[in-house]
DNA sequence: ACCCCCTGTGAGTCCGGTCTCAATCCTAAC
DNA sequence: GTTAGGATTGAGACCGGACTCACAGGGGGT
C-alpha cells in the first residue's frame, strides 16, 4: 500500500523540473538529451528523475514527434508456424532498430484485414507489414500506400500495387517440384490449398493469392511441357479446417482414378492430409507420394521423412522488417538483393507410383 | 501523386470543424458521440468527416483518456508453437473486446524481459500478460503490480507475487505420467528441459521456472512412492539449441546404464530428442520410451504416434486475456474457475523397457 | 409576463511531452 | 571597460483529441 494515496499520478517532466528546481524546458532538455544544458542542471535533473523514477510518456512523445516507433504486422494466423517464424524474424529485426510490433491476425479475411490496417493507421504506427489475404482486392493497401505510410508486403504480391514486396517467386520451384513428380512417373497429381474461392478451380481463373497462382502456373507449365494438362479436378482449393481437408484427401484417394501424389500448400494442410492418408491405411510413399510447402522440423521425424519445398521464412521476416524500417527512416531501399528462393528438399515421401512399378 | 503537395498533414477535428462550419468542440462532440449536438450539426460534421476521410488520432485520444486499448504480451518465443497458440488465444480475445496486442519476445532472458516490460509501460499499455522467464527474479513484475497496472502471468507462477496467474498445475500430471512410466517398468527416466541454470541439477535446488519445479516434484514423488529416487544425473537442464539437445540425448542413451525413457519438456526439445534417437539407430518405443509436453498435431504423425501431456494452451491464452481485460475494466475477477489441467494422452511411444521384457 | 431548466454552442484548458523564441549570462577579444 | 557571440534558461506555443465552463435560446409552468 506504500504506493497508494488514491491512484498515484504518473510522474511527468514538470514534476522532475520542480524537484530539480529548474524550468520544465530545462528538465525536458536534460532528460531528452537535446539543446544546451549546463552540467549543474543536467545532474540535478537526472538525480531528481532517478529519485522519482520518472519515465517518459511515449504516447505524448509520439504525439509531437510524429513517430511511434511501432510497426504494425498483419498476418493470416500466427498459430501457423509459417507466420510464427516470419513474425519472429520481424520482431527480432524491429527490436534491433528500436521498434515494437503490434500484431493483428486476420484469418485471411479481407474485412478483418481492412479493419486491421485501419486500426494500425489510427494508432499511428510508423509503418506496416502485411501478408495480404488477397492479391486482387487491394484497395485498402492502396490507400495506405497513397497516404504515404511505409508499407511492405510479405509472402504475396498485390496486383497493381507498386509496393516493396518480400516473397519468393513460386513459379520456378513449383515447376521444378512438379517435374520431379512427373519424372517419378506420376500423372495424377493433386494440389490442396486453403485458399478460399467462390467456385471450384478452373484453369486460368483469377485467384486471390499470387502464391497459389504461381504454384499452379508452375505445375501447369511442367505438365504442358510433356504434352499433358493438369486436370482441374485435381486442384482442390477451399480446404478449410481439419475435417474438410480430411474429406478432400479421402475424395482424391478414393475416386475411380485416384491421384498418386498430393502436394500440400502449407504445413497445416500437410498435417491433416498425412493424417487422412494414414487413416485410410495407405502408406507414403508406397501408395501415395507426398510433397509439401515449408520445411518444418517435424517433417524430418515422420517415416519416411517428408519431401518439402523449403522457404527462407525467417529471413523473409527479417528482410521485410529491414525494408520497412529503411523506408520509415527515409533511407534508400537496399540494392534489391538476389531475392528469395525456395528449395526442393528430397527426402523420402516421393516414389514411383504403384502402377508404374508394375 | 494526387496526394502530394509536400507531405499532406493528417486531417484533424479542427479541419472537419472548419469544413462543417462549426466549432471544434461541436465537431469533436459529433464525432466522439458525446455531449449534446443538434441533428443539423451532427450530420454536417459527419458529412465533412466522410468527405475529408477524417480518422481520429488514437495517440491523442489515448493521451487524455489515459486508455490506449492496447495490451502488452511478453513471451519467451513466439516461434515456439506453444506460445504461438497461446498468443492466438490472447489476440482473439483481445480483439473481441477492442484491444490490440503489442508482442515482445524475450528469449527467456531476464534482462530482455525487464526491458520489455518497461517499454510497454512507457507506451502506456492498459495491461500486461507476461510469461515470466523466472519465477524467482520478479522485481520488475513486482514493480508493475505495485504501479497498479493490470498484470496477468501466463504459464508460470512468480514467487511471492500476488498476481492473477493462468497456469496448469504441473505436479499432478507429472506425477501421473511418471507413474505411468514406472508402471511400464522404467526406472531410468530422463527429463530434458531448456531451463537455464548455473549448475547441474541437484535435488531440491531452487529453479527459475515454477513449471519445471513442479514437474520435477511430481517425478520425485512418483519415484519416492515406490521407494526409489530420481537420479539427479537424469535431469538435464540447460538444453539450448538443437545441437546441445542432440548431445544431451546421446549422452543419456550412450552412458553405461542408459536411460530407458526420456521426457521432453516442450515441443522444440522433443523435435531434437526424437531426431537424435533416430540418428542413433534406436527406435521408439522398442529401444527407448518417449513422452513429451504439449500435444502438437505432428505428434500424431510419427510412427509410432507420440504419448504426450496435453495442455489447453489456446484456452489459457483466452483466459489470460479475459482476466486481464476484466482487471483493466475494473470488473470483479471471474469466479475463479476450475483451473486448467493437463491430460496424459497415451499413444504409442511408451512401452516396457527392453530389459524388463527379457 | 417571468422564471427555470434543458439543449446547443463556442472558447479555452488539459494531457505530457517537444520545440521555438527571446531574454539573460558569461567570457574572451578589442 | 566594452562588447560581440555562444551558452543557458524560462515562457509559452503546439501536437490532436476530450472535456469544463459560461452563455444563448426556447419551451413549459404559473
Amino acid at each position: 500500500m506504500s504506493n497508494n494515496g488514491s491512484r498515484r499520478r504518473e510522474i511527468t517532466v514538470a514534476d522532475v523540473a520542480k524537484a530539480a528546481q529548474v524550468s520544465k524546458a530545462q528538465a525536458a532538455r536534460a532528460l531528452g538529451n537535446y539543446g544546451a544544458v549546463s552540467e549543474d542542471v543536467r545532474s540535478r535533473v537526472l538525480a531528481a528523475a532517478e529519485e522519482l523514477s520518472y519515465r517518459p510518456n511515449e504516447l505524448a512523445r509520439s504525439m509531437n514527434t510524429g513517430k511511434s516507433n511501432t510497426i504494425g504486422v498483419v498476418v493470416g494466423d500466427i498459430e501457423n508456424p509459417h507466420f510464427g517464424l516470419a513474425t519472429r524474424g520481424i520482431t527480432d529485426t524491429a527490436k534491433k532498430s528500436g521498434y515494437n510490433v503490434i500484431l493483428i491476425n486476420t484469418d485471411e479475411e479481407l474485412t478483418a484485414e481492412t479493419e486491421a490496417v485501419q486500426v494500425l493507421l489510427d494508432k499511428r504506427v510508423d509503418g506496416l507489414i502485411v501478408a495480404p489475404a488477397s492479391s486482387v482486392e487491394t484497395k485498402h493497401l492502396q490507400d495506405v500506400h497513397e497516404s504515404g505510410r511505409p508499407l511492405v508486403l510479405l509472402d504475396r504480391k498485390a496486383e497493381g500495387l507498386d509496393v516493396e514486396t518480400i516473397a519468393v517467386s513460386m513459379t520456378g520451384i513449383s515447376y521444378e517440384s512438379t517435374r520431379y513428380l512427373l519424372q517419378a512417373g506420376h500423372r495424377r497429381i493433386a494440389f490442396v490449398s486453403t485458399l478460399k474461392t467462390g467456385s471450384p478451380y478452373r484453369s486460368g481463373m483469377v485467384l486471390d493469392s499470387s502464391q497459389i497462382s504461381e504454384r499452379l502456373e508452375g505445375m501447369e507449365r511442367a505438365f504442358s511441357e510433356i504434352g499433358l494438362t493438369l486436370p482441374e479436378d485435381h486442384v482442390r482449393l477451399n480446404a478449410g479446417d481439419a475435417d474438410s481437408i480430411r474429406n478432400i484427401t479421402r475424395g482424391l484417394l478414393l475416386m475411380p482414378e485416384p491421384v498418386t501424389a498430393i502436394v500440400a500448400s502449407d504445413g497445416l494442410i500437410a498435417l491433416s492430409v498425412v493424417e487422412a492418408i494414414q487413416e485410410l491405411g495407405l502408406s507414403i510413399p508406397e501408395d501415395v507420394s507426398f510433397l509439401m510447402y515449408d520445411d518444418f522440423s517435424w517433417t524430418r521425424l515422420t517415416s519416411p521423412p517428408l519431401t518439402v519445398v523449403s522457404q527462407p521464412v525467417y529471413e523473409m521476416g527479417v528482410a521485410a522488417a529491414g525494408a520497412l524500417i529503411r523506408q520509415i527512416e527515409g533511407r534508400k531501399p537496399a540494392a534489391n538483393g538476389p531475392g528469395f528462393s525456395a528449395r526442393l528438399i528430397r527426402r523420402g515421401s516421393v516414389a514411383m507410383p504403384r502402377a508404374a512399378r508394375v
